[in-house]
DNA sequence: ACAGAATGTCTAGCGCTGCTAGGATGTCGT
DNA sequence: ACGACATCCTAGCAGCGCTAGACATTCTGT
């Protein structure tokens, strides 16, 4: 009664990353409006209806790739403050950076983190962990005795989604990305505080 | 042979801008998701068909509703500039705040011009006027001999859209807004030649 | 004034979407 | 071996953007 009902849950959640894997290798692939349930369902090899016993609904599905997002995020940026040169405004310069190339590089799961509809909880209590740890290396790209990080840390992670969503829908030239971080970091480091 | 042929065309203009201004208020009135060609023809009082004799498909409707609005967004942002107090950053200051509540005062109008996939060209030479303008409202806050003013009016409105559009979707807190504001605008006019 | 051409509009329908009810299939505990 | 249960799939619903083809209506040339 319990291995088998354990060895069945463990193929349910094996199921489970499966979709979602799938779901963003598709969207990765093709976008996400060709992300559509029946694809979804033949790629996994399993009818629709399954989707629908792990999910409860196409958008549940769009926020478990956007959850896995966050944690990478987290990481990626993580790793590129530590490795950053000491100095001030460096460790803000590199995470900046990283940020708009995780953006342009999974543009897909960018979107499904920030801009498609989603029931995850920003900025509350049930916010996933990974999602305030990303939101976090921000803030610790300032100095600790600054009582307004975090809202530093929101006006730069603004002004970098704005930058991000803008350049990849062509409502500002890709070309001018590079001057435009340069001197967002400048002038947000320019600070006294910061 | 002509007068008949001109009232014609007056009419289907008028018609023209019926739809326009009928997917402009459905839009701001229960969300572009709710804006469905046949809603919009029932509206109208014509059968969907009617809709594709004036343009391609739903998203060239969207994006006349869309460069509506770039036409009173500029107009809004120059009113405000001209309005503004003189000193340094006051006119900067008084655009960005204009945006922002152009953005969350219309958000459906704010979807269809920045966010919904569009035809509209950015930054080119088949830009919209309006638009051109609009953007033109933000590069004139800073000072003629400033050889980068096109760069910092691309990152102050970077900025801005990300503000916008990431507390109206409550990935920031909307409670913020004045103090983020309020910031970025210390930051961008902080420089020298803003 | 009237037949024919041209224009404008509508009805009906295609292939797709997200989602679900109900039945068939297979597995499990006793 | 068998009843109970869990699992999965076939088939279908309502709605989507969009369009072909029939139907009126209006204009044009004789």
């Amino acid at each position: 009664m319990s291995a088998i009902s354990e060895r069945r849950e463990r193929e349910r959640a094996h199921r489970h990353q499966l979709i979602v894997t799938a779901a963003r290798e598709l969207a990765e692939a093709e976008g996400w409006e060709a992300v559509t349930t029946r694809r979804l369902a033949e790629r996994v090899e399993y009818s629709q209806p399954v989707l629908y016993s792990h999910f409860n609904g196409k958008d549940a599905i769009v926020s478990a790739v956007a959850i896995d997002g966050f944690g990478e995020l987290a990481a990626h940026l993580r790793r590129a403050r530590q490795a950053a040169a000491p100095g001030p405004g460096q460790a803000l310069r590199a995470v900046c950076r990283a940020y708009l190339d995780f953006a342009t590089e999974r543009p897909a799961l960018y979107q499904a983190m920030f801009i498609l509809p989603t029931d995850v909880k920003f900025a509350s209590a049930e916010t996933p962990p990974p999602l305030r740890a990303a939101f976090g290396e921000f803030v610790s790209c300032f100095r600790p005795n600054n009582e307004r990080r975090e809202l530093f840390a929101e006006v730069t992670w603004s002004a970098l989604h704005g930058m991000a969503v803008l350049s990849d829908s062509d409502r500002i030239p890709a070309a001018g990305q590079e001057e435009r971080l340069d001197f967002l970091v400048t002038q947000i480091a320019g600070s006294p505080t910061s």
